[in-house]
RNA sequence: AGGUGAGUAGUGUAAUAGUAGCAUUGGAGUCUGUGAAGCUUCAGGUGGUGGUUCAAAUCCUCCCUCACCUUCCA
């Protein structure tokens, strides 16, 4: 007979949310406080296009990040744009557009929305935010360790502690100088190396084991690679080896390495730093120092996020050559270790309308003088809500009780008639009648009992 | 890509083949110049498709989504 309407799903798609009031003040907080924290270290904030062209995430990221993880579109000629699935190439792209315009160091973050068509899990989604913390232009190690003291004075400031997370760190060209003089492994089998040190912690000893004897026949190189997953320090590293030789000692990564673990025990933050030999992060570009940050927790041992040195940021656009350092922190990740530990205080969760100026008014014939009131309290900052029923002041006021308002106006024939207003204090119930020009002073009162 | 588990009003839960119920939340009122209780009332649901059956939230199929794990990768 009749046809019933097909209604749309409510969900939003797999792998993305919706941000309700109550999450994106979550968010808010969570970001506004990270903001804090870099501007002081005075990062000024870019941002670029959500959509760029395919071509600069195709050269510089990895193959598959581009082929399956991308999200990309076809605009009305035909050109392929991809959904940016890191801010990077933007980064570089803007820089290598001005790059003499900039004084070095440049010291810059972002809070983009990214997307990567992958498949979801606990902090994994297809749609996501994440900071991006970088410092260019300044080849010190000071750089590494502004970047080393601005993570943890991020995660200090939720009142995350030294046991909770924990900073491991390593040198790219340390680990390639280890392999070039100590263990003499072949040049194209380096990047083997890094990937059995990056799976060293999640594979079973077992595993590993059969792992590394797959790869390689060479004695020295297979106690090499576990006498580098086992190490805990520098020392340890070289204490293990024999015959270390000068060349490796004049090495560059070794000097590193050295540098920044002097330079970590005169900051005195070395509570909050470890080496970790088997830190090497699964990107490219990283060339010198990396480092990824560990919720320490027994149960849940796990990266949270990570960073390192990278030269040559602008190759794709300019023979500049131009490193930097920073780092890329996912919101989602950060909020979940947040979680774990209890860093999230409560009444973030909750609205609040404690400071709400909430009026009332008798009748409808009150309401030019209830929007002149608002219009007042407005002009002065005050956050207000007129309730819109211009009757029944009962069911008024309970729904201003309801919300948690602690002031309230009443508008009735009387006030009006004498420009002057009720106001309530929600909280004693103890109410007077006031002139309006007096109105601002009244409120501040209520508030300055209350507080 | 593979694996495990789960989907019943906004939320939390009952109904194991036979009337989809309870609580809470939300709206309106009770109460036309005074709020938090109580009461009244309204709204809102079996993730979707197909099948078995007299009858499906319940059994079967496929899909979707969520959670977690593995793989992969920031």
């Amino acid at each position: 007979m009749e046809e019933e309407n097909k209604r749309f799903s409510t969900q939003p798609l797999k792998g993305m949310e919706d941000s309700y009031p109550s999450n994106l003040r979550l968010d808010n907080w969570i970001i506004d406080q990270i903001r804090d924290i870099i501007e002081v270290y005075c990062y000024e904030e870019y941002s670029g296009p959500l959509l760029e062209p395919i071509e600069i995430f195709a050269a510089k990221s990895s193959e598959e990040l581009v082929q399956e993880q991308a999200y990309w579109i076809k605009d009305k000629r035909n050109k392929k744009l991809i959904l940016r699935p890191e801010i990077t190439p933007t980064l570089a792209r803007m820089i290598a557009r001005k790059s003499q315009e900039f004084k070095k160091p440049i010291r810059w973050y972002s809070v983009p929305t990214c997307y990567r068509y992958e498949d979801t899990q606990r902090g994994r989604r297809r749609e996501f935010i994440q900071f991006n913390v970088d410092i260019l232009g300044e080849n010190s190690l000071y750089a590494e360790l502004e970047i080393l003291n601005i993570i943890i004075d991020i995660l200090t400031s939720f009142g995350a502690t030294s046991e909770q997370f924990q900073i491991y760190y390593n040198n790219r060209r340390f680990i390639d100088a280890i392999c070039d003089f100590i263990l003499k492994v072949p040049k194209n089998k380096i990047s083997l190396i890094y990937n059995l040190l990056d799976k060293s912690n999640k594979l079973e000893e077992k595993e590993f084991l059969e792992t590394i004897n797959d790869n390689f026949k060479e004695e020295i190189i297979k106690q090499g690679i576990l006498i580098l997953k086992d190490a805990k320090s520098i020392q340890e590293v070289l204490n293990k080896f024999n015959n270390i030789p000068d060349q490796f000692l004049e090495s560059q990564g070794y000097k590193e390495l050295s540098e920044i673990e002097n330079l970590i025990q005169d900051l005195d933050i070395t509570e909050y730093c470890s080496f970790a030999s088997n830190v090497v992060r699964g990107l490219d570009y990283y060339t010198g120092t990396v480092f990824e940050v560990f919720d320490t927790g027994k149960e849940n041992r796990r990266a949270i996020f990570g960073g390192g040195r990278y030269d040559n940021l602008l190759s794709l656009f300019s023979n500049e050559e131009l490193s930097g350092i920073g780092f890329g922190m996912g919101l989602l990740m950060l909020k979940l270790f947040l979680e774990t530990y209890n860093l999230i205080p409560e009444e973030i969760m909750n609205s609040d309308y404690s400071d709400v100026i909430y009026i009332a008014s008798i009748n409808i014939k009150q309401s030019q003088y209830a929007h002149k009131i608002a219009r007042e309290l407005r002009y002065e900052e005050f956050p207000c809500i007129i309730d819109y029923r211009f009757e029944n002041l009962g069911n008024q006021l309970k729904k201003a009780s309801e919300l948690g308002v602690r002031v309230s106006l009443i508008l009735g024939p009387k006030e009006m008639e004498q420009n002057r207003i009720t106001i309530k204090n929600m909280v004693t119930e103890e109410q007077k009648i006031v002139e309006f020009d007096n109105i601002i002073d009244e409120i501040y009162n209520i508030f300055d009992d209350l507080d």
